[in-house]
DNA sequence: GCCGTTTTCGGCCCGACTGTTTTCAGTCG
């Protein structure tokens, strides 16, 4: 099994003991083992090899025993004894932002649901107000919270649509005869939610007979992919499969090698483009229109006038992952993190970076262990002493604060520490169930203050499981534009905050956007690619993305 | 289940919000 596979199991048996009851510090030492796994670097199997489990941080005598029965047999004692206790529909109940473990099991036990619509058809038939314990308005809210839920998860995230998909990838690529795998479609082109996962895959065998084997294999290496069933039917030629699973629909097209770059091109998508007169270039990697030889970004052909930008030449010049020069918003142990100031430092030269900046949670983030007006003072200290040695490897460690935004717009530090500090990002963590207009003053009021240099996360959505807190973007952009701050695209996986849409309405306007990974471990300073696809999506240049600019222009900009 | 020890078991990030069971349990970040 891989890291992934193993954390995912971790977090199922986290789930069932959940709901089981089972002591919460069990079921959080599962979650804890998932995450540790998630930050890894390495293969389990290599540091099981090693024999080096046991060091692994949340790693006891019977997570590694366990995490050593999965690579050996795929399965371990406790998962075989409680795979089957729990329905996957309890699970997912409980997996309801607002709904949790207790209610999930409350109401299977009472009324015998046990999926999600089950819960919904009781909740309209107005079943659960009966139960003890609840009533009316907690019915009418239950009912709510999973209205919303199906809006979120109409369509798979693309933090899970990817990885599935990699993995699908990984598979066919092992085919015998299989030359060429790659992922088309919405991911392709960077959507943030996914409906289809698109597969290329390009093989070499011509004669028919041939090409129905390997066709066969396909199959027959589809369906161990993920846990998923898999229905799959094709015909020659033109090979298309179509391979249908609950969510999201998957398609694995088979095509000649030769054809391959003509067949990507297609799945790509979307339908709309493809149909508008391009032609496939096959001398040329790129695509010839009409009157002009361009290629067109995958990430742009959602746009209703790339054509026309394209003949214009007006097409923008999107940013690459090697144009980043640094990261704006990180975490450490400090607060909630998992490395050092020296780690993060350290992995940031690594990266290659010329800057980095350290913004910590403020105290009010308590779980966070947030850091009161001594502890960011004596943060300071640290870095500063830091600095030469990083400085003489050429990078420079930025001193900074993730300072919560107070419910009144104030922030959660005083000024003159704020002053004292390179960068301040300003986020809202707490009391964001307010309605627009106090949520918009609320954001506005941060946005003026002279301390702030960055608006963190602006929705505060989280993919799948909530909704951004209601907003007037727009003015949020006004303001932004007024005092010259700029809007983060929050790059971790489960946030992608803000989405394409907002960003390109914040480009018009002249505001600038900072892509943060908000790394909490070293590995997580890698996960750009979340942000970066929403940037490229909505047309970012380097011009416009504050980290993407050298050390001296940056700070000119922080003034 | 992990951890750090007073090496064998007690403590495990904590404060706010919500609905209702009206005094606290469940959920969230």
């Amino acid at each position: 099994m891989t890291n992934y596979e193993i954390a995912r199991r971790f977090e199922a048996i986290a789930d069932i003991l959940e709901i089981q009851g089972e002591n919460p510090f069990k079921v959080r030492a599962y979650r804890v083992a998932a995450e540790t796994i998630d930050d890894l670097e390495d293969d389990l199997a290599t540091i099981h090899e090693r024999g080096k489990l046991r060091e692994l941080p949340g790693f006891g005598e019977a997570i590694a025993s366990k995490t050593a029965d999965f690579l050996a047999t795929g399965t371990t004692a406790i998962w075989e004894r409680i795979k089957d206790a729990v329905p996957a529909g309890v699970v997912k109940m409980a997996s309801i932002p607002g709904v949790g473990p207790r209610t999930a099991k409350a109401l299977w036990e009472a009324l015998e649901v046990a999926s999600v619509e089950a819960l919904e058809a009781a909740c309209r038939e107005q079943r659960v107000r009966a139960i003890a314990g609840f009533g009316a308005a907690k019915e009418t809210k239950l009912l709510e919270k999973i209205e919303a839920w199906k809006r979120l998860n109409e369509k798979m995230s693309r933090r899970w649509a990817l990885p599935l998909a990699e993995k699908l990838a990984a598979e066919l690529r092992k085919i015998e005869g299989v030359e060429r795998v790659d992922i088309a479609g919405e991911l392709r082109r960077g959507c943030e939610s996914i409906a289809e996962i698109e597969i290329v895959v390009g093989i070499t065998v011509l004669i028919s007979e041939e090409l129905k084997d390997a066709q066969l294999r396909v199959r027959t290496e589809a369906q161990k992919v993920g846990g998923l069933e898999w229905k799959l039917e094709g015909k020659y030629p033109g090979l298309i499969s179509s391979v249908k699973s609950g969510e999201p629909e998957i398609w694995v097209d088979i095509t000649d090698i030769n054809a391959f770059e003509e067949t990507l091109f297609g799945c790509t998508g979307p339908v709309k483009f493809t149909e508008q007169g391009l032609v496939w270039h096959d001398s040329t990697p790129g695509f010839l229109d009409v009157s002009r030889l361009t290629f067109i970004e995958p990430e742009l052909r959602d746009w209703p006038d790339v054509l026309e930008l394209a003949r214009t030449g007006k097409l923008p010049k999107l940013i690459v992952e090697a144009d980043f020069k640094g990261q704006l918003h990180e975490h450490t142990t400090w607060s909630d993190g998992t490395a050092s100031v020296r780690e993060m430092a350290e992995a940031a030269l690594e990266r290659g970076y010329a800057y980095l900046a350290i913004t910590d949670h403020s105290p009010l983030l308590a779980i966070a262990n947030g850091l009161s007006r001594e502890r960011v003072l004596a943060q300071l200290e640290e870095i500063e002493a830091l600095r030469p040695e990083f400085a003489a490897q050429g990078l420079a460690i930025l001193s900074g604060l993730e300072v919560d935004i107070l419910k009144d717009g104030t922030l959660d530090m005083d000024d003159d520490v704020l002053e004292k500090l390179d960068i301040v990002v300003a986020s809202v963590h707490m009391r964001y169930k307010e309605d627009e207009a106090a949520m918009t003053a609320r954001i506005c009021t941060a946005l003026a203050s002279p301390h702030v240099d960055i608006l963190g996360h602006p929705t505060g959505r989280i993919m799948g499981q909530r909704e951004g807190y209601p907003l007037d973007i727009d003015a949020v952009i006004a303001t932004a534009a007024k005092y010259g701050k700029a809007l983060e695209i929050n790059s971790s996986p489960e946030r992608m905050d803000l989405c394409d849409e907002h960003v390109k309405l914040a480009k018009a306007a002249g505001v600038k956007i900072a892509i943060n990974c908000d790394a909490h471990s070293v590995k997580s300073l890698g996960n750009l690619d979340w942000g970066l696809c929403i940037a490229r999506r909505a047309g970012l240049e380097i011009g416009d993305v504050l980290n993407c600019w050298d050390l001296k222009a940056l700070r000119e900009w922080l003034g």
